[in-house]
DNA sequence: ATGCGACAGATGTCTGACATCCGCCAACCT
DNA sequence: AGGTTGGCGGATGTCAGACATCTGTCGCAT
């Protein structure tokens, strides 16, 4: 119900027109305007603070506060597989598994996953196509207990690697992730469909699943000149 | 105080190596161990909640989450100036202006800033030299009514933008902005200080200030082999 | 004119109560 | 014996009312 009454009233104060800085009705009258308690209010309320929608001065009362008016679609705080990321972008894509092998951690991927440096994971690479073309280029790293009793030539990965690391029990929930700009590496530019002289939009993440375990590092290269990331960025916190 | 206890709960949660899906303390207990009530409790965990560092069920209890673990530097939904972030990675560098004048805008410019594609806006393109090379190139643009009676050239922008637009009363707050990774305009990569073969990450953005006006516009290029930008990224909302 | 206090109205916090949901377990029925 | 039911404890969700604290305003006394 907090809930609920947060998304009414970002529409009312959407909807309503009003401006940043401008006085939102007190905690009594929506209160009353919404048949609910001042409690129940209040914790809305605070949910739309801690976005930064309103502001709040003790004994005056609250206003809606500069953010209002940006927002973006798709933003990259969105955890999202890239499966799903080229869907919403309407793209229709083939999936060309490259490789899948046990090989040597990089450094990057041991202290990401948690496993030794001397061990071994599974390495996938894979290109998304579209008309011949590669928007994605996608190198994923995880565990080898993740395999069971397969061998990775066995498996396929022509689907979303996130589906199929679901139905092994690892609900993908959030990652930490870094963006760079950077050239393909050289051995994946020598491929026919991968044009090396691109810049490409680079997102590294180590993702989690819903217990909080580290189950995939990822390094996705993205088409610079077909990506655009989006994201709403604020003072403070 | 709400505040407060919010910031109190993620130190215990972290502090006491509480692991995702482990139950935290009842909102009684809570109130009883920070002498608070409950509604006070719950506002704070309310906004843990909202966080995605918590997750709550009703007749059960609190959960820690899987995002707990997860976190990152300086994200970038975290607003600041390229001079704050510079300064913030350690980089000593000197700004220099490579022009400053009245143009016609852009369509981009002129959306974000909403003037007339016809107007005429500010232009400043800098660059921020780290060893007589560029890590940053900026190109900004704002009204041209923020002159006031100075003529562009009078100016003195070696200095942060962000600070002199304070001062004319526009406190920048937030941005929307677009994450791309691009090659630098040719017209600024025959700078000799420009690298012009380097792949650049580019941040496009619509700054509004305290009173939520589109204030400025501005595309920062920053050199690919330097920069790499952090996001925690969550699944829903 | 200035300063001070009363006052209305807003948010911040507290208390106690009841509603609802979940897990557990004992009593019950077949 | 086994499955169903109902009660109970404990957790979150919501409510009503009260008081505390802060802000701006207005009127009155100095």
């Amino acid at each position: 119900m907090v809930i609920q009454l947060r998304d009414t009233l970002v529409e009312l104060i959407r909807d309503e027109q009003l401006k940043p800085g401008e006085q939102i009705p007190t905690e009594h009258d929506l209160a009353a305007r919404f048949s609910v308690s001042r409690a129940t209010v209040r914790e809305a309320l605070k949910l739309l603070e801690q976005d930064g929608l309103v502001d709040v001065v003790h004994g005056r009362g609250r206003f809606v506060s500069a953010n209002v008016g940006l927002s973006v679609n798709r933003p990259v705080t969105r955890f999202e597989s890239v499966t799903e990321m080229l869907a919403g972008l309407g793209y229709i894509t083939t999936n060309r598994t490259l490789s899948v092998e046990r090989a040597a951690p990089t450094d990057e991927e041991a202290e990401a996953l948690g496993v030794d440096a001397q061990g071994e994971i599974v390495r996938l690479r894979r290109l998304r196509l579209h008309e011949d073309s590669a928007l994605v280029v996608s190198v994923s790293a995880f565990s080898t207990a993740l395999l069971g009793t397969d061998e990775p030539a066995d498996l396929d990965f022509t689907g979303s690697l996130a589906q199929w690391l679901a139905g092994r029990g690892h609900d993908l929930q959030s990652s930490a992730a870094q963006i760079q700009a950077l050239p393909m590496p050289s051995e994946l530019a020598a491929l026919p469909e991968v044009d090396g002289k691109q810049a490409w939009l680079v997102i590294s993440e180590r993702c989690v699943d819903a217990a909080g375990r580290s189950v995939l590092f990822s390094r996705e290269y993205h088409r610079g000149d077909v990506f655009t990331f989006h994201v709403l960025r604020r003072r403070g916190t």
